[in-house]
DNA sequence: ATCACTTGTGGGAGCGCTCCCACACTACCT
DNA sequence: AGGTAGTGTGGGAGCGCTCCCACAAGTGAT
């Protein structure tokens, strides 16, 4: 029984020409007032903003995404299974970042898990469809046919973390190299001398710059480059438990290791505890991701952070950017839509 | 460069009537073959296909959306924070249900938190301009004015845990009499007699239902109820520690605790530790939720279990049951909409 | 043969917007 | 005075569907 004001038709929501009858005014009027053009005069203004108030109009989504060939609406696509996404605090950090930089818009997110073959085939046909403006695309892998998918349906994306360094989509991505200079060159300043790294799986792109940093950072500091010190992982920690364990049989004199993710770190640990080594007297470690398994692990784990949150909000930039260049066929600027973002090392006992 | 077929304008994606004239037939034929009306001929039908096909027709949401009035959406709207949503397995496990009963549907499930007041006023706005056909409720307190705006809107809604037994929406709940029944049985099987009860917020009507299955079963057990052994908590974990000082005080012969949450079970332990009491040996603890502190506890505790999942799925069929006898204006039955979920009693060493 | 249905089909009207062209006015120049 | 810009405004056209009425053709009872 709220003050339901006068209705045009029977129980029916207001629309706009019933306001611009109310106000006195055009359609055309009511419209440009309702989205925030300038070109009204202050007085008609007024006079259709106190229409739109007693006739509680709002407006009708269906019919202005019809004419105007927009959803006002972007999806968040996590090819994940809903577990995962769960899991990971990745995740829930990531939403909080864009939720936040998405709150001052009229933008709708949608979240859309794609962990299944049937979950991915609905998801084709949700984007053939163009139900949404926008995609933000986090956890990608290398062969994920999704972003050429996107690319061909003219969609608008943003990825988080991109492909390779060709990357032909905008992307936001924390400086995979700078933060693994910054674990080595911790490691360094701590007087360790042999350390190794357990790579990440080198298909993913982030894991080949934290490589990269893990060589440069040795390298400027006027060290050698050991490549048998390199030992591939797959971000897992059973990848960290057979990295560790080669690493110790071909080098048992190693004093630290530098692993691409926290649960490979953790794995690489439990090696090392049965080895009878001792975290960090004998051997240093520091992980990757500052996640709670870092701060839980015994001792607690050093680990480079990632200012996730912070990347859901770029991603949304970035995003909202391109969809308004989309907006007029502007000539497509070739400027690269790439963010990086600063890593941070945080210190704990375990090195 | 996928098969695009003949476009009818340029670059826009095909529209019925393209289809239509493609399979020679008229427009009003296509929409019947694309819903699935069952008056149209085999041979029409194949021929509509056919051109679906080869154009790779997609319906354009927006403009059905308008003509039918109905949007093909649900909201489930969680009016907690983000952070609650992802520590809790609760909602984990309820949006595998809700996901898993849409999936052989055309329906699209949007995730809404209204955790904050900003959010809320968004909910509001989203609701009032119909941008769902449907609502899922989750978590509400007693006192939540969301209910009545639903029912005020006319839109659809099945609540989770109704508020009381005169819910006026169509809900799903667990059956919390019955549960705290088989926690209490449970404890007389195993010689327990002085058995207290911390309660939940007894605002929250699941929490009432609580302590009458706690009070039946041990009247039907034989026993007297000594309603001194009703202390009253409120799922948190403090109100655990301060009901079970108090219980101490007051009956310090207590030989079992059923407490309405696992985590105010974990506060009761706490406190019955530092009294010295031994759990199992002198003081059984039974907790609720069987949520993942309760595996983790010291002794693992038993608690009752809910069927998460499986109520996530009645909600959907509820809500979609509901949204197809709107659609026509049907006589709103009065037949009551309340599905009632076992539970099961998950036995640890607690007990 | 006539009437009454049933079945399949075509297409008009209309959903509530946005876009844009046309037009009335008002300035401010020559 | 006549031009030439701007400003603000009204309203037609059209977005791509669904709904529904109209109608043709077939079927069977009378």
């Amino acid at each position: 029984m709220a003050s339901h004001g006068v209705r045009g038709r029977s129980g029916g929501r207001p629309t706009l020409e019933e306001v611009a009858a109310r106000a006195g005014v055009g359609r055309g009027t009511v419209s440009r007032v309702i989205n925030g053009s300038p070109r009204v005069s202050d007085a008609t203004r007024a006079a259709v903003e106190a229409a739109v108030a007693e006739l509680g109009y709002v407006p009708n989504t269906a019919a202005r995404a019809l004419a105007a060939n927009r959803t006002d609406a972007i999806a968040l696509v996590v090819p994940e299974p809903e577990t995962r996404f769960f899991a990971e605090p990745y995740f829930s950090d990531m939403l909080k970042g864009v939720g936040s930089e998405l709150s001052d818009t009229e933008m709708q997110l949608l979240l859309i898990f794609a962990g299944s073959d049937r979950e991915r085939e609905r998801l084709a046909q949700y984007l053939a469809a163009h139900r949404v403006d926008g995609v933000l695309l986090v956890s990608v892998h290398a062969d994920d046919p999704l972003p050429d998918l996107l690319t061909q349906l003219e969609i608008p994306a943003v990825i988080s973390g991109p492909r390779s360094a060709a990357e032909p989509l905008a992307s936001v991505d924390s400086d995979n190299y700078g933060g693994a200079r910054s674990a080595v060159e911790h490691l360094l300043a701590r007087g360790r001398r042999r350390i190794a790294h357990i790579t990440g799986h080198l298909a993913v792109y982030g894991a080949q710059r934290r490589v990269d940093g893990y060589r440069d950072a040795l390298r400027e500091a006027g060290h050698e480059v050991d490549e048998g010190l390199i030992e591939p992982g797959d971000f897992t920690e059973d990848g960290g438990r057979r990295a560790m364990a080669e690493l110790l049989r071909r080098h048992p004199g190693i004093d630290a290791v530098f692993a691409a993710s926290d649960v490979t770190a953790a794995g690489a640990g439990q090696v090392l505890r049965e080895a009878g080594r001792r975290i960090p007297d004998d051997v240093a470690l520091v992980g990757y991701d500052d996640s709670a398994i870092a701060r839980h692990m015994e001792p607690p784990l050093t680990s480079v952070r990632q200012p996730i949150e912070e990347m859901g909000r770029a991603m949304i930039d970035l995003l909202l950017t391109e969809i308004a260049d989309r907006r007029p066929a502007v000539s497509r600027g070739l400027e690269r839509h790439q963010v990086v973002l600063a890593t941070e090392l945080v210190e704990r006992r375990s090195s």
